[in-house]
DNA sequence: CTGCATCCAGGCGGATACTG
DNA sequence: CAGTATCCGCCTGGATGCAG
């Protein structure tokens, strides 16, 4: 509820996040950069989504520009989905995210671990 | 449910957002990396977090060894907290996150925009 | 195959009250 | 001031069933 009045940004980062920023999204993101364009299912098997939020979380990307929906009214059906340009422009960022995380897990693994051993319990 | 099959990159991104990649984490971060060192009702006030929330994720951080927590125990008690290395240097990633925010929240809208008056509803 | 609709459990997160 | 504890509504997200 509202802004507080202190950092503006984060407001702004805020608001990115409750657009793009939750687990579904991210990783749809970066499946569809990794293979270039997927299927429903394949997107369905790869992440290990149920169809309900993967479903929810595509119409939202499309909805947001991010990704491209393409119906092929065959039967069986297909959809093909893949990033638009600006899809593949949040790739980038969130590489960086990916990367801090693959440098830093271990870490915080081992902080987790101390920490929890002082505090006992 | 599990693994699945696909996407090794995925999991490993999927783990570190289920630790830092909820919203209050993350603001929690950006506002101490901005103010360098910040007290409880400070950040409380920053962020517009309730209390439940700030405690939760403070000791959760901290947990994590990315807040590093000083006690005083004066009278009123006044507590600080600031960023560990580790911390400091997640504000890199995410940075770059918010610089693309910036950049393409607009363009989000604009693409919301068209999508729902096409859609109509 | 690609969805949508429904049901339902679990967790997030705010409001409030209380302690040191 | 800096929390902890409780209550509780809401939303996320899985499971299932159905339709095109």
């Amino acid at each position: 509820m509202l802004d507080s009045g202190g950092c503006l940004d984060c407001k702004r980062i805020n608001e990115v996040l409750s657009r793009v920023g939750d687990r579904w999204s991210v990783l749809v993101i970066i499946s569809l950069a990794q293979h270039e364009t997927l299927r429903f299912n394949e997107l369905k098997r790869n992440l290990g989504i149920s169809q309900r939020m993967l479903s929810l979380t595509l119409k939202e990307l499309e909805r947001d520009g991010l990704v491209h929906r393409t119906y092929h009214p065959t039967i069986p059906p297909k959809v093909e989905y893949t990033l638009t340009d600006m899809g593949r422009s949040f790739r980038e960022p969130v590489s960086a995210l990916g990367h801090w995380a693959l440098e830093n897990l271990g870490r915080i693994d081992t902080a987790r671990a101390a920490y929890d051993k002082g505090a006992a319990k």
